[in-house]
DNA sequence: CACGCGTGGAT
DNA sequence: TATCCAAGCGT
């Protein structure tokens, strides 16, 4: 489906208006992108992108990845949030690295194996990295197809088969084309069709959308309430992660206690870290991030030697 | 399938 | 100040 009213004003506004982002560069490797990707689930591009250039001149491979412990790369997440993708990566490297030759595997069904990458992530590895033909179907994408398409304001709490059915429907027939539709279609979404307060003066699709026609029509149906953070124990995973991430030393636990004062849902919280692999104890009861000091021993039994 | 999972800027 | 939101994934 090459011909529709939309692609050539959008092609024409990314060409005009994309964002000059380090992982858009040519030459950049696709496990660099994966990297990236990684980092954008649910983190904003201004926080990932110091973020992303320290780690990917650390770890330019996968191989290099692999062969760190994984504390250091929950350590390098940083302040980005979810540290469980830090963990996730690493482990990828190593799938990588030990059962694909250190290269990033460009079909679907490979790359999907790997932790951390689900159907988004996959697609849009393919497509970024490779310049294939692959429906990239992210909340941003999402939303532009629902407004344009659909005539409403939001998509769905997740993306249903007509969704997929649309979106490949739409892509361009040329590979590359459909590569540069895809990201300017994610591009739109984040600079103009954006959840709240869109630009709809600047959009290069606004003659063809639907939303604006109907005159924006609110959401039927609201959206799930945004979960509760304060008093979690996110909030309190969040508190003992920042402290194990700053010490450069294992920690004993009285200065783990100090960062929250409820201690029951402070063990329970840190159990749940240690369960995650994120977070190990040393045979003396200090704490510090897995492989970080000494033999990775996060939470399981201790394997008989040799 | 609904939920848990961090963090911080914008409104 | 509270709420919303940011290129999802795994269970």
């Amino acid at each position: 489906m090459p011909v529709s009213p939309l692609h050539a004003p959008l092609l024409d506004w990314y060409a005009a208006h994309a964002r000059d982002l380090p992982w858009r560069q040519p030459g950049v490797s696709a496990w660099d992108v994966l990297v990236s990707e990684v980092m954008l689930q649910q983190t904003p591009v201004a926080r990932v992108l110091p973020v992303w250039l320290e780690w990917t001149a650390r770890w330019p491979t996968a191989a290099a990845l692999a062969a760190e412990a994984p504390g250091e790369a929950v350590r390098a997440w940083g302040r980005l949030g979810y540290p469980r993708r830090a963990l996730r990566l690493h482990a990828a490297a190593v799938v990588v690295t030990e059962q694909h030759g250190g290269e990033l595997p460009d079909e679907l069904a490979a790359l999907r194996t790997l932790p951390g990458v689900g159907a988004y992530t996959a697609a849009a590895v393919l497509s970024f990295a490779h310049g294939r033909r692959h429906a990239v179907l992210d909340t941003n994408v999402r939303r532009v197809l629902a407004r344009v398409g659909d005539g409403v304001e939001n998509a769905g709490p997740s993306a249903t088969a007509a969704e997929y059915a649309r979106a490949e429907a739409l892509l361009p027939d040329d590979p590359g084309e459909a590569a540069r539709w895809a990201v300017a279609t994610m591009e739109l979404g984040a600079l103009v069709c954006t959840a709240r307060a869109p630009r709809c003066s600047e959009c290069p699709v606004a003659d063809a959308c639907r939303w604006r026609a109907a005159g924006y029509p609110a959401a039927q149906t609201q959206a799930r309430r945004p979960q509760a953070f304060a008093g979690t124990d996110r909030q309190v995973r969040g508190r003992l992660m920042a402290v194990l991430r700053t010490a450069s030393e294992p920690v004993p636990r009285d200065l783990l206690d100090e960062a929250w004062h409820l201690p029951e849902q402070r063990e329970r919280a840190l159990a749940a870290l240690a369960a995650d692999g994120l977070a190990s104890e040393l045979p003396d009861g200090r704490w510090c991030l897995p492989g970080t000091h000494g033999p990775a021993a996060a939470g399981v039994a201790p394997a008989g030697a040799g």
